[in-house]
DNA sequence: CGCTTTCTTCAGAAATTTGTGAAGTTAAGG
DNA sequence: CCTTAACTTCACAAATTTCTGAAGAAAGCG
């Protein structure tokens, strides 16, 4: 047991986890830093961190705490809170923010679809690219939809798991 | 219009959907050859073409097809098929393909869980971190349900408007 | 069999991305 | 106000990724 004094946590434990989950969300398209800021949070106790502390704990540059939390509140999956009467910032990761932020896809999907739509425009509706082109299309709407329902069911199984937030 | 001699498509367009559609999903993460050989493929009338046919659309060498096929395909976003008595290989993306290569991040999903499992087990579940991870694990559980019964609903929705494969 | 077509692999050049140090900005504290 | 702490921005160096040309393998065809 590694244990930092007086942090009451096994400093080692927490950063294997960072750098292994961290990792897995590496492969699935996130850039590094942004991955190993956010998983930090996620395995911090208050759920929130300072940029020291971020720095010391990822053993990181003050720039690249920065640059990642930027990231990282534009898609949503921080965000900055100001501790009153302090030039410190604390980022903190919610619960929520973090569901959403996955399934919150939804601006690119809009995007998507835009996309999409032009090339059906452009191909012609009843040429078979067209035709498979708003098949995928449609798919994408009904994505949408469901997405949404789906978010207000895991809204109901959570809370009676684990309780109002 | 632009219109290459005998294809009866306007090549120009269909390029431009191509990039811009590929841009798109570039920004998602894919990388970018993968991206254009496969909307190159989503917008062709058959849904398929050779690796020559690629390479002169796109105009990249048969290397850089080749490679973005392998991509493709070990994600299951396109199948491979001979052409029987032939050398050429067609690549081709089916549309139900193309949804569950979306959505199957099963794979990913497993390991997302198994990584958060690890951090669950040496964080201890009664902290405050490990609850935070706990309650993340078991959305990812919750979605993997979710996502299955959604394509079925899928399945019977598109049927009813496009009609059977 | 050997020729030819088609695809794959590989080494390296080119481009892009990433992270840093250093300088700049903002705002609290004296 | 001036100092200092906290974060941000910027230019550049380093690492990584991406694509190509060239050589190599597999398989039909004569």
């Amino acid at each position: 047991m590694t244990e930092s004094a007086g942090s009451g946590r096994d400093a080692e434990a927490v950063s294997r986890f960072v750098e292994s989950f961290a990792a897995q969300l590496v492969e699935a398209g996130m850039p590094r830093m942004p991955a190993r800021v956010f998983t930090a949070l996620l395995a911090s106790d208050e759920g929130s961190m300072t940029s020291a502390e971020l720095g010391e704990q990822l053993r990181i540059s003050p720039a690249a705490v920065s640059g990642a939390v930027r990231y990282l509140a534009q898609t949503h999956m921080v965000s900055r809170e100001r501790e009153p009467g302090s030039r410190r910032e604390r980022y903190r990761v919610r619960g929520d923010q973090w569901y959403e932020a996955l399934t919150n896809r939804e601006a690119v999907l809009k995007r998507w679809e835009g996309a999409l739509r032009d090339g059906v425009t452009s191909l012609g509706v009843t040429t078979p690219a067209g035709r498979r082109l708003s098949e995928t299309l449609a798919f994408f709407e009904f994505l949408q939809g469901e997405v949404e329902a789906m978010m207000e069911r895991w809204r109901v199984h959570r809370e009676k798991t684990f309780g109002p937030e």
